[in-house]
DNA sequence: CAGTCTCGCGCAACCGGTTGCACGTCAACC
DNA sequence: GGTTGACGTGCAACCGGTTGCGCGAGACTG
């Protein structure tokens, strides 16, 4: 920067202002330096500005697993959207641990000028406290008082089950999903309550990390609980169970009826998955404006943002089959 | 720090070396330092370190599409590899758009210690050009001179048609991918090359964006072409294509034959693709470590390294169907 | 006991920008 | 014609660390 500045004749403020507050100084000085910036090859440096604005123009945020299927979208759409105002991304892998978590937001902390935490497995007094240190968005985790995204899938669930009981289903299952999210209770609460509504018998099933293998693994079980029809958690969960299903001879949905959650597979599986459907771009987009809204000072609207689901029909929910 | 200093008694400097250098430091006083700093909440900025060091300690990483299945097992991969060294991940989409992969790149430039172009689409001249200005490793794109890691899926490809050959096809397609990316390129000359070699005919059926739908649409005039098996340039539109050609009625692989690449699906198709497999999580922790060297000024070993893919099959190929 | 070394620590400059304040110039105004 | 104000720019302090160099004290040597 000094050398642009000898270069131009000027001195480093005014090569400062050109870049950063142009409209400060004469237009004829701005092109000039820019000219020479261009020809000298001079970018401002990022992280000196940071450091004496405080503003880093970074934004950190973490998920528990970025090659879960339901995550990229979201980042994606986070990252573009972050991107329309210049603001970069860190991105962090929590792999569900809530430690893991802590590590990444810490060193995110000192560059960052806003943290996105997506499905935080953080205890509620350390998201308070970073909360404290720096403008916080949370998404699918629910603490009160902190700026917040929620997919609200519990009411789609819900009727997920009436739809099952509509069917004439009367045992069925719920495939659980990882213990500390905040969506895997909410899923489960809900399909608790509408079970019990209806008067039928629901199962949980527990399973600590969601994955294809793991709803193939629990093909044996859900057969022998003598259910008809199950809910899962999420859809890569449901596919494996729909799929160990089949190499049990089970017939879907003739023998047996599943509905999965996120809609991450579209009707890309045989038969297609009756699922709940909801758009994770738009939490992604969504959670970044909002981060942008109370950097900038913003303070949000509401704190609290929710996003709607609905159950989607298709073709592996279908009528109990008679004993 | 200067608050910490004070409060311990000791100057910057030796808060600052009890931090980076505590070796340099009489135990005790790192031990002193350690647990003031723990009381009034001190951590060091990460940003005001990187200015003085030049050290930044993050690393820049773009991919051209984070929701394309493919890529987020090797971001992930990445990331938890550099977090094994303390390093910080910036993640950039660019859409497959060289303008926004540029955009991308200048704007981690004055914060990063290292750039991670993944299936880059810049030009040879701009990559130099970023290489020569900070540690640049490439992967899935073969510009001489720049450490890079390639898939080799050239073998497994030719492989693929060689096993489409036994099988009696005699006419196949190259569903064909993103125009720039280096494996497209690698894939279909290898696929050219050794359908040649067989005699047998290869149209390359051209596709802009690889997703399920453009498979699905691609369905009509693959089965207009008279060929009886396809190599598809990934496996997300050898899906679509899978799905589209069910729907028209075609059995696969009795009635036409379907190669995917990538491995992205496993066996979770009906069914089962037969595809070209590979690790790309070995990929994203490779060229992390490979970075992390380069960083460090251990020229590493070879400036190229490659990846090995393998042909494995499963249900879509069978024999050509008899006319 | 004087001389040499090592160890632990402080001083101050520096990394590359930003910004409050001051200064000089010139046009507009009464 | 002197005053006022706006405009364009420079000065220097500051953001929060790092690091080469120097200094004093104690240990060790001959």
């Amino acid at each position: 920067m000094a050398d642009l500045a000898r270069a131009v004749g000027v001195s480093k403020s005014t090569v400062s202002r050109a870049f950063s507050r142009p409209d400060m100084l004469n237009p004829e000085t701005v092109d000039r330096i820019a000219e020479v910036a261009a020809r000298i090859g001079y970018r401002p440096n990022r992280a000196a500005r940071a450091l004496s604005t405080g503003r880093h123009g970074n934004i950190g945020m973490v998920v528990p697993d970025i090659a879960n299927p339901f995550f990229p979208p979201l980042i994606r759409a986070g990252q573009v959207e972050a991107d329309r105002s210049d603001f970069c991304v860190f991105l962090g892998n929590s792999d569900e641990d809530p430690e893991q978590e802590d590590r990444l937001v810490s060193h995110f902390l000192s560059q960052v000028s806003g943290l996105l935490l997506i499905a935080s497995r953080l205890d509620e007094d350390r998201i308070r406290a970073y909360a404290d240190l720096c403008p916080l968005v949370l998404v699918n985790r629910d603490v009160a008082g902190i700026p917040r995204i929620l997919i609200d899938s519990g009411p789609a669930v819900a009727e997920a089950v009436r739809h099952l009981h509509s069917l004439g289903h009367e045992r069925i299952i719920y495939v659980s999903g990882p213990p500390k999210s905040w969506s895997e209770q909410e899923r489960r609460a809900a399909a608790k309550a509408e079970a019990e509504r209806l008067g039928m018998s629901l199962t949980v099933v527990p399973v600590t990390k969601p994955a294809y293998e793991t709803g193939l693994e629990l093909a044996p079980p859900v057969l022998d609980s003598g259910a008809t029809a199950a809910v899962a958690f999420d859809d890569i969960t449901a596919h494996g169970l729909m799929t160990g299903l089949s190499h049990r001879g089970v017939a879907i949905p003739k023998d047996f009826s599943l509905v999965g959650c996120d809609d991450v597979l579209g009707a890309r599986t045989n038969p297609p998955m009756t699922t709940v459907t909801t758009s994770s771009e738009e939490a992604g987009r969504c959670a970044i404006a909002m981060l942008l809204a109370l950097i900038a000072g913003a303070v949000p609207q509401g704190t609290l943002r929710t996003i709607s689901t609905r159950l989607v029909l298709r073709g592996t929910t279908g009528p109990a089959p008679q004993r």
